[in-house]
DNA sequence: AAAAAGATAGTAATCGATTACTATCTTTTG
DNA sequence: CAAAAGATAGTAATCGATTACTATCTTTTT
């Protein structure tokens, strides 16, 4: 069989997305480098030219991930005027990532808990670290504004957005689709805002300059029934 | 070496022990027979005289975890009038539940992001299901009492009560000690308890009954920085 | 003595990694 | 420009280590 010879480079980020393919329907801890190359119509041994160890892989790996997701929420979070809106926007840019990437979800879970400080691991600790510096800053930033209440602890209001995302996530696997995330992530969202926001306006009370752009089709009932 | 002859039940529930035990060390991932039969003085092959396969042995210790956590979960509710108490109780309670046993939250997330369908998934699966259920069914009393806001979305909200579990374990265990866990518990359980509750009474913004019970040392004016 | 529990010593399969070798592309040279 | 020379990419086979699991023998319990 004729193979088509790639650059090292390019060899390298065909074998990223192979393991971001292939961590969508597989237990990251189960990909074995057989799997990787067979994926990519490559023998097994052919991986370890650009690649020292499987370690290096998953290290590639996840700043592949980190890089993206950081993009990705870093954009939706610009086009928005609010803090409080820039954190939706963070919300659904991230669900829209692990929508598109099914995988991602699997290999932070899978890596984070790995005892060992593996590359790969301090590569997805500080993606959750720099996260969780992002959120709190909006958030800190929407208290300044009075778009927050003034009684809000930020840094656990921030735990609360990470780990919200981290259940709808999780949960949304278990149900089989990973597209249910995109279905619940309205409700979710509108109580962990409700639970921030500066209470008393109507507009804080119904979502903040959101609901002001979103809700024509909604009435001042704000009735929502599964 | 002798060795003690224990009932095959007994050895079992030992075998279980040993893999809670070393779950909170090690990736589950990562157990093997070897390290099981090793933590209990027992030889590798031994276990397979009380275990079919290492499935079974999975699924009994999920077992075991679905049992203990409802059961711990379901006496911390019984101990607390109101419903959002009782919430709170169960959230604690949880908490706890995870400090004593480390390897929990691991396991958890280990068998739940596994592709096929082991017996140990199935079970996993199952006590999420019934734990969201409890949730939602006491969202829903807290309702009817008006305790917590008529707009509330229940499932929504007990996936969000779920996901801020799941996020505080996850991110104390990356910071490297999980029982800052319970430091940080409080002022997580405070945002999501707003997100629910009526507005309006300085009990429901100060957080109900246990504001009278646990504050005595914060002043009105609640302020708090990490 | 019978039955159960554990020890000992294996098996077959699979893993990541390495090796010697071949194919292809790129650069240099006449 | 074309052929030689060198560098890079990939193959096929194999290595040692580790895995879950098993067959056989010994010890303890009842």
């Amino acid at each position: 069989m004729q193979t088509q010879y790639l650059s090292a480079g390019e060899r390298r980020q065909r074998t990223v997305e192979a393991v971001v393919t292939l961590a969508g329907t597989q237990n990251p801890s189960e990909i074995t480098t057989a799997a990787i190359a067979k994926h990519m119509s490559v023998t097994q041994g052919a991986l370890f030219r650009h690649f020292p160890s499987k370690d290096a892989i998953w290290e590639m790996v996840m700043e592949w991930v980190a890089e993206g997701l950081l993009n990705r929420i870093d954009r939706a979070a610009a086009s928005e005027a609010s803090p409080l809106e820039a954190l939706r926007a963070v919300f659904e840019g991230h669900v829209s990532f692990v929508i598109e990437h099914p995988g991602v979800p699997r290999m932070m879970f899978g890596e984070l808990q790995r005892a060992e400080a593996t590359p790969a691991k301090k590569v997805a600790h500080g993606l959750m670290r720099r996260y969780a510096e992002r959120v709190t800053r909006r958030l800190e930033e929407a208290k300044k504004i009075g778009e927050v209440a003034a009684e809000t602890d930020c840094r656990a209001a921030a735990i609360l957005f990470i780990g919200m995302i981290q259940g709808l996530v999780m949960q949304s696997m278990l149900s089989g689709h990973i597209e249910a995330a995109r279905t619940n992530a309205a409700g979710v969202f509108k109580v962990f805002r409700r639970g921030v926001a500066t209470h008393g306006g109507v507009l804080a009370a119904e979502g903040g300059r959101s609901a002001v752009r979103r809700t024509t089709r909604r009435t001042a009932k704000g009735s929502e029934k599964g």
